[in-house]
DNA sequence: TATTGTTATACTCTATAACTATA
DNA sequence: TATAGTTATAGAGTATAACAATA
């Protein structure tokens, strides 16, 4: 009788009308439709994270990738447990830290993402931004980019 | 020990890049200053969702506003619990159909969302929107308006 | 004494199922 | 028989606190 997959935000189409709003929903349709798409290979978002943190990071830490993350170390456990056991990520040690592991991508990891999780993000923004034209979505990019910027009060 | 405070999304700002990403990347930066300035009205996104819905939609029933915000009816129950023991909305009997609530806006809700929550989100979109001049922030509004749009697939 | 990973535990959020009163 | 609201309950998700190994 749910109304709900698993959402993060509830979608109030209804207030839409200013920049603000509008960005909400349209990024909510985003993150609904990646959710979607991930689903088929049995990943939810933040382990599409954590496997994206480590394809451009190198080896880290388990609480290094909680902190990029906003995940406590303790919920991180867990995250990785599971990539650990689909053969995607390997605890290796830190030889300089012998507390800490450094847990890296494995080759079928990084294939993963190459062949599959790459190409359905892709296409999922496709899907969301291929209504704009080339030129139009330059100029959205370059908007976005000025908003993304860090540190920014009023 | 937390590295959260109560957020829906995790803070990925490394994947950054695109248009999609940067997309969710300043839609979860509205987001959490959304959560934080609501924090001192100890209201959720969710919360401020209903009033809004209540403020442009009348008297709704329970079930209808959880249909639109995709919230469970056995879910609204208590979010509905909390906004009247607050004073903010009523639960007036529909009568048409006894079994129906007629939930609305009491005068207390509707003056703290002209006075206070307005004002306030006013005030988080303008401090994440400011860095734009008025055309490009018109330019923004088009653009995620097209893209906000019903059903679009590739 | 501080830190990494771990575990046990508790708390929050939300849905499912069963119940009631209506329709 | 079906529907609105309610309640009890269960599950997912995630944090806090304490512990072992190491720094």
């Amino acid at each position: 009788m749910g109304a709900n997959g698993r959402e993060p935000a509830p979608a109030t189409r209804l207030l839409a009308g200013s920049a603000g709003w509008l960005l909400g929903d349209v990024a909510r349709e985003v993150t609904l439709r990646l959710e979607e798409a991930l689903r088929g290979d049995e990943l939810r978002w933040r382990d599409y994270g954590v496997l994206v943190i480590l394809e451009s990071a190198g080896p880290l830490s388990q609480q290094e990738i909680g902190r990029r993350l906003a995940v406590d170390r303790s919920t991180m456990v867990h995250v990785i447990d599971v990539l650990e056991q689909r053969g995607l990520v390997a605890r290796g040690r830190d030889r300089a830290d012998r507390r800490a592991y450094a847990v890296e991508l494995t080759g079928a990891g990084r294939a993963l993402l190459a062949e599959v999780l790459h190409p359905l993000t892709d296409a999922v923004h496709e899907q969301v931004l291929g209504r704009l034209t080339p030129g139009e979505r330059r100029t959205l990019t370059r908007l976005l980019a000025r908003l993304a910027g860090p540190a920014r009060d009023a």
